[in-house]
DNA sequence: TGGAGGAAGTTAACATGTGTAGTAAATTTC
DNA sequence: GAAATTTACTACACATGTTAACTTCCTCCA
């Protein structure tokens, strides 16, 4: 018989809470996008950029939309194809791209902005608006803290 | 000139929030499972059948590791090709696939448990005991008050 | 000054995530 | 007791996660 040492409950670590918590809040969101045929990180890349208000090299959105820059590459293709964003070199550093929202992804933004905000106040108005506040700055706080590498 | 409405900022936004602080937390996790050749996943149905302690159904061992059906079952011939878990079909109700920890797969579990603990002791320790007790507790009344489809 | 070393980005390969459709067994309904 | 429904799993298609290899360009210093 193999037993195994003591270890925190499954459900209760975490790792596990994160990404129920995270499901959670996507569930809100997820019916919008399909309707608008994003998926949620060509979403987080548009609303990177509009938040930017200005072009970012490839390697400073992968770092704001949290993702790899292989993942990022294809994305923006994608994005590119459907004329969302629009890729051009760096000339000061050949070596950079600079990644920008086109007039026509700026459109589709401002399209499903309203609706997203009113979904994030439906969270807000059903879990609390001071607990979540509370919880945004738990969860910034254990970001600052806790980073083993912050790069 | 295409002016999107006002949306919160990008960075301050609860998935955007819940997505850094897991990637946080998970990077403390990944050389260790990479080390033992497991991905995220695959370490969750190991983890979860473990703290089962009993054989599940598939569907309910996709409910607690969060993963769909379609991913699950990917996984779980994985594991078993490795044996690390074994699949029958449930006597009492033939619709039903039952998976089981093998002894393979306890030992496995065993031997990656310690060092898990040890960094998640490691995390509790940066971020504080207290602070992350009062985070998981929020995670938790979370996903239980805002999930808009509590199935 | 020019070549070594490093940095940024892309491509490739494989596994998983996500959504839709399909299949088989059990249950319900009439 | 047979058709319709439900439940769970499987198959497939496309997008992303992850790692490694590769290309191009920049930096720096012997």
């Amino acid at each position: 018989m193999t037993s195994v040492p003591e270890m925190r409950p499954f459900a209760e670590s975490l790792p596990m809470a994160l990404l129920q918590a995270r499901e959670v809040a996507m569930r809100y969101f997820r019916p919008l996008l399909a309707e608008h045929d994003l998926t949620e990180q060509q979403w987080r890349v548009l609303r990177a950029l509009t938040s930017a208000d200005d072009a970012l090299d490839a390697g400073e959105l992968a770092a704001r939309t949290l993702l790899l820059a292989p993942s990022l590459s294809r994305i923006l293709a994608h994005l590119d194809e459907r004329g969302f964003v629009t890729r051009t070199i760096d000339p000061t550093d050949q070596r950079r791209t600079l990644v920008e929202l086109s007039p026509l992804g700026a459109k589709q933004v401002a399209q499903i902005a309203p609706e997203s905000e009113r979904l994030y106040a439906e969270i807000e108005a059903v879990f609390g608006d001071g607990e979540l506040h509370a919880l945004l700055e738990s969860l910034h706080q254990f970001a600052r803290k806790a980073d083993p590498d912050p790069s």
